[in-house]
DNA sequence: TTCAATTTAGTAGCAGGTGATAATAATATT
DNA sequence: AATATTATTATCACCTGCTACTAAATTGAA
């Protein structure tokens, strides 16, 4: 291994760095932060296979619109009005900052979310809403959440909700919803 | 008011509408669309204030990177370990789609936030929280938070939060709190 | 010293724009 | 009908941040 390969890939991991921190800077930008010339910024692009500027501009704000402002979590299994299952990839946003603790919210909205398609309704109107943050979940874990329908009334229904991470229950719910609004 | 100018007014209608759709149309493809010249979209991106497509990919893009990933709520005032203020103007995509009510969790979030700032807490692991939403909130609300530390134990604390739409109580959750992770 | 890898430099071309200016409609006004 | 007036289109030069390519310079190692 030469000198000038340990160079580049030094280099490599700076410009790694450099876009990960601030993901929109020109090759002309980063040539200058790493002084080197333009054209090598553009071979080490090439080689770690990091498109140019404005195709990841594209892609963030695509990922933006596509947002659903909900949770990121995926429903895998329903059965309307009886009980749901839904996946969740914790990533190192959801912590609070320096830490490797999951914030509650995020627990409580892959569980709003369940339990809004369990019940079925378009709109779910949570009116009451208990709930337990049993362990601290932390970053890349797989969380599986499961609801189940417990109690239908007149006008509310009552869903449970638990979280679990490797089998371990890390956080349970159980809201007490208003059926006001049927699905369309 | 001519013709001309009515066909004007509806092109730029229907220009807004074509972007709030599909935000990342070319001044090509929205010409092709509306059947005029390139040079008219230009003409009409201008009257109307809209930046070009790569502007407004940008703007999108940064929004996106910037977001906290918690609430946007603004705390207005804190004593801490004693109570704080925090203000939300609820948007658009904060409603079940198609509707005019506020997602749950965007309560939920407000109100976890403020708790933790409010408990002095570089990370809040929640432990317990009781949740009652008891009126509906629309968009373009200003929702104003008031959180109020109750007790204090030997390894935990518990904090009141209410939310307030036009002086009218919405939303009022408990939080007990494990304070293991000391503010740095 | 010499060779091959690595880096730099320079060219042409592209997409998606901006601005300015001129030509061409289409509609009003007299 | 002839003449403004307004709206639309066409054309040209220029900008940024690239890609794709070629040619040269540098430099570590054999």
């Amino acid at each position: 291994m030469s000198h000038r390969s340990e160079a580049r890939q030094k280099r490599h991991e700076a410009l790694l760095d450099l876009l990960n921190k601030s993901p929109f800077l020109t090759d002309g930008e980063l040539a200058e932060q790493l002084k080197v010339s333009i054209a090598t910024i553009r071979l080490d692009r090439t080689a770690l296979g990091i498109p140019e500027l404005r195709e990841r501009v594209l892609s963030v704000a695509h990922e933006q619109s596509n947002e659903s402002h909900s949770s990121n979590a995926e429903i895998m299994d329903i059965e309307e009005g009886i009980r749901g299952i839904s996946v969740l990839y914790t990533e190192d946003h959801m912590c609070f900052p320096g830490t490797d603790v999951v914030r509650s919210q995020y627990l409580y909205t892959m569980a709003e979310d369940l339990v809004t398609t369990t019940a079925g309704f378009q709109a779910a109107l949570i009116n009451v809403a208990n709930i337990k943050y049993k362990v601290p979940v932390g970053r890349n874990c797989k969380l599986i959440a499961r609801s189940e329908l417990k109690l239908v009334r007149k006008d509310s229904c009552v869903i449970w909700v638990s979280i679990y991470c490797e089998r371990k229950e890390v956080f349970r719910a159980k809201y007490i919803l208003n059926g006001e609004i049927k699905k369309v």
